[in-house]
Parts: structure tokens; sequence; C-alpha cells
DNA sequence: CATTTACGCTACCGAGTAGTATCGTAAGTC
DNA sequence: GACTTACGATACTACTCGGTAGCGTAAATG
């Protein structure tokens, strides 16, 4: 199986076009996702194992095996169903990069900031175990989130609000938030607080773009 | 076994005081260690397997377990035996943090830069299985390490380098390499090259002390 | 009601790996 | 040389976990 149709469902019937039998039951494909999406919060890729799924569904493992053909099909089609981070259109202009910056942290794409950074650690140790789903996770959910702080930062200069003179800085710049969360959360164990992400975000990004929070 | 004593090694006639027998081969105890940390470079704590060091070393696993108690007694060894990074003492002033801090980064603790990055990557997995090595490598490894940050970055303000207003950013400051480089190795997957910590450096803590380099 | 397809259940297989047991032997001490 | 202790080699146990097999049943169609 390559890359491009790893999330894909297991040939059956029901993806040859046949008409009669017991329907699939489309319904409990989002419950099962929704689940797996909360253990891969809650653990490593390589703890999150089937039988756990299995058992919080309520689904035998057989059931699990019929839609995806391996534990990595299953994850990355919960990270699809999850749906990819908000798109720069999508992200009012709030006049202030630093209050950009915030309406990103604090959005809910997936589930909350706590649990987007718990799902962030929990597919990043993924990185070691699977290629295929080292790329996947990269292009869909890394680098379009990465990609939301580079456009905002550009768009401050843009806007006169930082000078051009930091534009080189910006690729750097944008990965200071995640780093930052990812780091504090895997190496300290306590939880990241918003205010932690504020002090980032004053201390070091804005800081770094020599604007000072009034 | 509580964890002030987990590095120790198993209780046998040698630690009871014993005076005949076949004596205790010290020598290759450090070859032992070398190459756990070796393999802790290459892969996650989970994946380093003692039969796999058992296979580097030429020695059983039953010599290695005559030793060390468990896997994670073994880890904690190998840690410890790699020795502390630099305290500030011996870290000479070079005159600009720009200075001190790249000195920091090409030092040879943990055997070189890159080296140093990826044990750092294969602890910080370990810290969602083990209790025990999450607290001592926090104490041991990552704690230290950002404390060198830290107080170079107070050096710069008592030497008046840099402004006393930034004294507060400092804590989160001394965060951003370590945050940064183990972020771009476990989420990227490229090498983290000497141009990429230059770039965190200038573009991102220098630029938030409002220091530029020429 | 016959047919078709998916589901629920349970038991199982196979690989990987931490840790144990045993037994003969090497290297010391008295 | 007797005794003591560690070492080398190998086999084995116990457990986890991804994935499979088989069988009876539920839910749809015609």
């Amino acid at each position: 199986m390559n890359i491009s149709d790893a999330a894909s469902s297991v040939d059956s019937a029901r993806t040859r076009g046949a008409r009669t039998g017991r329907p699939y039951d489309h319904s409990s494909d989002e419950q099962i996702l929704a689940i797996t999406l909360d253990l891969l919060a809650e653990r490593d890729y390589e703890r999150v194992t089937l039988d756990e799924v299995a058992l919080r569904t309520g689904k035998p493992k057989s059931t699990l095996y019929r839609r995806w053909a391996t534990k990595e099909d299953l994850v990355l089609a919960a990270i699809r169903a999850a749906g990819r981070p908000p798109e720069l259109d999508e992200l009012p202009d709030h006049g202030t990069l630093r209050a950009d910056l915030l309406a990103v942290i604090d959005s809910s794409w997936l589930g909350s900031p706590r649990r987007r950074l718990n799902i962030f650690a929990g597919l990043t140790s993924a990185t070691r175990s699977s290629p295929a789903l080292t790329v996947v996770v990269r292009s869909e959910v890394t680098e379009p989130y990465v990609e939301i702080y580079r456009r905002l930062l550009y768009r401050a200069i843009e806007r006169g609000e930082v000078s051009a003179n930091f534009a080189a800085s910006i690729p750097v710049l944008a990965d200071v938030i995640p780093a930052m969360s990812t780091h504090r959360l895997s190496s300290g164990g306590e939880h990241v607080q918003r205010d932690f992400f504020v002090a980032v975000i004053d201390d070091v990004v804005l800081a770094a773009l020599h604007l000072t929070v009034e």
C-alpha cells in the first residue's frame, strides 16, 4: 500500500459498488476515529494499541481491521478526520500580531489547545516508527500549522506593524511557538497553561520583532 | 528499588565486601555504558533493546543483568557515566553573549552537538515510559543544560551587554535553543546543522534581547 | 424467504523483548 | 589445590501487541 491511499479503508463489497446486504455503519466510524485520536492525545503512537481502541469503542478488533488494514491506516484516518488547521483566509485580521497569534493558540482545532498539544506530542513520537506516518503528519498537520504562524508574521510586515528588516527571520520565528510548547510538554511534564503561551509570544516572538506589549 | 539508587549495580559479593573470587571487570562496564548511549542516540528509549546492547558489546545478556537490575538502571547508569554538562565556572567569558552561546553549542558534551541532540531526543521519548527516568533525566540532563543558557543570559545583563529590562524574559529564553533544536530534529527529520543554531541564536534569542549581530 | 454483506465474538498466531535459569569455566584468594 | 566469585553461552519464561481465522447473527435487497 502506498502513502496516497494509506488511509483508505479495506477493500470490500462496499467499495466495489454492491447494493445488497447489511449496510456499512458509517456512524461508528466517527466514534472509532474520535477515540483513536483521544488515545493519541494520551500516549505515544506506539502505545496506542488496537486492543485499547477496541475496548473503549466496544467494538471487536475484527471490526476495526475490516475498515482499516493496519494500525497506521487507522491513525492516519483519525488524523485526517480531525480536519486540517484553519486557513489564513479564515483567520480574521485582528489588527495586531499579538492578537492574531493568540487567536491561533486559542483556536479549537483538534479540540482544545491542550488536546492539540498532546496530539502533537503523540504524533511526533511516531516519527521514529512509521516513515509513511511521518510524511503525512508533516504535510497534513505540522506544516499547515506552522504555515499559519508564518503567514501571520508576514501579514504583520505587510501592514507595517513589523519592520521588513525582519522578513528573513520569519521562517525561524514561525517555529517558535510549536517548538517551545511541545518541548515544555515533553521535557517538563508540567501542564502547559495559557500564560506560558503568552510569555512565549511576548518575550520571544514579539520581542524578537522589536514589538513591545503595552 | 527507589529512585535514588536506581543506577546502582545489582547486589553481589563485590558490594558486600568479599575479597576472594574472580574480580569484577570494571573495564567492560565503560564499554557497555558507551554502547548503550550510542544506541540511545540512534533510537528511542523504548527501542533500545538489551538484546541489541548484548549483540554490540559481545556480552551475553546475563552479564548485563548481573550488573544492572533492569533496562532502566542500565540507561540511567549510561546517562550518569556520560558526565554532567559543563558548569558555568568552566565556561570562559567570551565577552559577548553570542560567542558564549556558540561555545555551549559547540561543546563536546555527550560527544558532539549532533550526538547530544540525538540523545536528548531518545531520552525525551522515555518521558512517557518511565517516571523514574523522567525525573533523573530532568534533574541530571535537561535542567543543568538549560541552566547554562540561563546563567549565560544573566551574565550578559550583569556585564551590561543586555538591558536589565529583559531579566524577566530570561527563563523563557533559556529554553529556546534546546526547544527549537529538538523540535527541528523530531518533527523534521532533517539534519540539524550548525547554521540552524546560528539562525536561532541571531534571529530569536539575540533579537529578542535587542542585540543585533554586526 | 433466499441471498448478500457487515457485524460481534472469541480464540488464536507470530514477532519482539524484558527478565530468568542453568551450567560449565576463567580468574582470582587463602 | 580448594574455594570463591564473576563470566560466557544458551535456552527459556512471560507478556504485549499487531494482525488473522472462523463462526454464528443482524440488517439490508429482491
